[in-house]
DNA sequence: ATGTCCTTACCTTAAGGA
């Protein structure tokens, strides 16, 4: 079962290039942040047409999350427990079932830019709530896939120029440890587990040719419950999308599960 | 580098978010 988490910067402007991908690296699963849009404004019926049924959880202009799959999606739910006035849409799960029962979380995470400030104790609230979420379904003791935009950059060698990430909310270090503690609860990060290699970037910003100077971070991650790390059999990043046609900022990042 | 892109609304131009 091949997992995938892109944050596609809204789908309206990914349109092309979103469905190009998709035929390219042929995805069981797919993890979207992004995609400013409301549910009913969502393109459903492209997708739909490739093969993928199609949960969203939008709201209008920002944040919004959805999960395309090929496998049905079994016992869908939607936002992220914990603070009943929280009305970003930044979480979704569902059951996939192929070979074996994966349940699978797609997340877009705070920014919290600027730090210190609202924006920040927001952050990492949230990424307490995350912590206990985490903390319940790992006692089920199952394949759990928690992937997506973290907006964290775990180690300096997750950024090109870590120094230039000082003071920023991902890097700063109280969000590090915030998602080391997510980690200490038995997750393994899928892409480190498979590439030790610095210089494996998932994001580069539009400004200052940050591409072009390769000045990138990553920052989208594929978390496994230990019973999804048994079956991990490959992570990659897929780089090459961000040379594309009208890309996004971040590019697809992906597992193989035997699952 | 102060460098860009996406979305919306006070809509052909600016503001907020990233």
């Amino acid at each position: 079962m091949k997992i995938a988490t892109f944050n596609i910067n809204g789908i309206k402007a990914r349109i092309e290039a979103l469905p190009a991908w998709l035929e390219a690296a042929q995805p069981d699963v797919v993890c979207l942040q992004e995609i400013k849009s409301v549910d009913e404004g969502f393109p459903r019926e492209v997708f739909e047409a490739m093969g993928f049924n199609v949960e969203t959880h939008g709201q209008k202009s920002f944040n919004g999350v959805a999960i395309l799959s090929k496998l049905p999606l079994e016992d869908v739910t939607r936002g992220l427990a914990g603070d009943d006035t929280d009305e970003q849409a930044r979480w979704i799960e569902a059951t996939v079932v192929g070979k074996r029962a994966v349940r699978v979380c797609g997340l877009y995470l705070p920014n919290g830019n600027p730090a210190p400030g609202p924006k920040y104790d927001y952050k990492l609230a949230w990424m307490a709530r995350m912590q206990a979420r985490v903390a319940e379904l790992l006692r089920l003791e199952e394949p759990i896939v928690f992937c997506g935009d973290y907006n964290v950059i775990p180690q300096a060698e997750d950024a090109a120029k870590p120094e230039a990430w000082v003071g920023d909310a991902l890097y700063m270090p109280q969000s590090r440890a915030a998602f080391r503690q997510l980690v200490n609860l038995g997750l393994t990060d899928a892409f480190r587990a498979r590439n030790q290699a610095p210089g494996q970037y998932s994001f580069w910003d539009y400004q200052a040719g940050a591409w072009e100077r390769n000045n990138g971070i990553r920052i989208d991650h594929h978390l496994l419950s230990p019973q999804a790390a048994d079956l991990l059999q490959d992570a990659q990043i897929d780089k090459q999308v961000r040379a594309g046609e009208k890309p996004s900022d971040h590019v697809p990042v992906w597992i193989e599960l035997d699952a």
